[in-house]
DNA sequence: TAGGCCATCTGGTCCT
DNA sequence: AGGACCAGATGGCCTA
């Protein structure tokens, strides 16, 4: 796994949001070719770009065409989904700040991030557990709460995913860790 | 050059 | 109805 500090990316030129699918990326394969509601929309994309293509690739004229509030709309709707990516990103940058990670010159990726920060959360929890039991021997305090709630996640977690080892308090410190050796290793 | 990661576009579906 | 969310496709950039 590689990552790395690079440059923010220029953007594509936008596309002609009035050229079908077809004329957009010829060469592109039937989309939704996975998943289980994706074959109804490979079949209408489908026929849309063959569509497209039967007329030789030229925009459908007529009432079939995109209408100019139909373009707007969709221009629209990507700028929305450019803003809500951005949105992801920026919790995705946050995230990355609060995450101690030894590779602070180099950007962890998104799936390190989540990854890193999912063994983070269970090593603090690990911490904790250990610290407040240590501390709160038998009291009603946080301690017990703490780890009742602790045995529930795991609980649910190993009913969710079969077979899955439950793994001790210290085992998240040290998987942990591990991790981040393993991400510095592999850089 | 291949593979990983990412931004963007897009259309379908869900939710308010 | 309109916006949010989602997932597939595509192409660019970077590194090994």
């Amino acid at each position: 796994m590689k990552t790395k500090s690079r440059p923010p990316r220029r953007r594509a030129p936008p596309q002609d949001p009035e050229a079908t699918p077809a004329e957009r990326t010829p060469d592109r394969p039937p989309p939704g070719s996975g998943g289980p509601d994706a074959a109804k929309a490979l079949r209408s994309r489908t026929a849309r770009a063959q569509g497209a293509r039967a007329e030789g690739g030229r925009r459908r004229p007529g009432p079939g065409g995109r209408r100019e509030s139909s373009v707007q709309r969709r221009l629209e709707s990507n700028e929305r989904e450019r803003q809500r990516m951005h949105k992801l990103n920026n919790a995705f940058q946050a995230l990355r700040e609060v995450i101690p990670h030894v590779r602070a010159d180099k950007k962890l990726s998104k799936i390190e991030t989540l990854t890193l920060a999912k063994n983070y959360i269970k090593s603090l929890t690990a911490t904790i557990l250990t610290m407040s039991s240590g501390r709160l021997p038998g009291l009603d305090g946080p301690g017990p709460k703490l780890y009742q709630h602790y045995q529930q996640q795991q609980q649910q977690a190993a009913g969710g995913a079969l077979g899955a080892p439950e793994v001790p308090p210290e085992g998240h410190l040290q998987k942990y860790s591990t991790q981040i050796h393993s991400f510095r290793e592999g850089s």
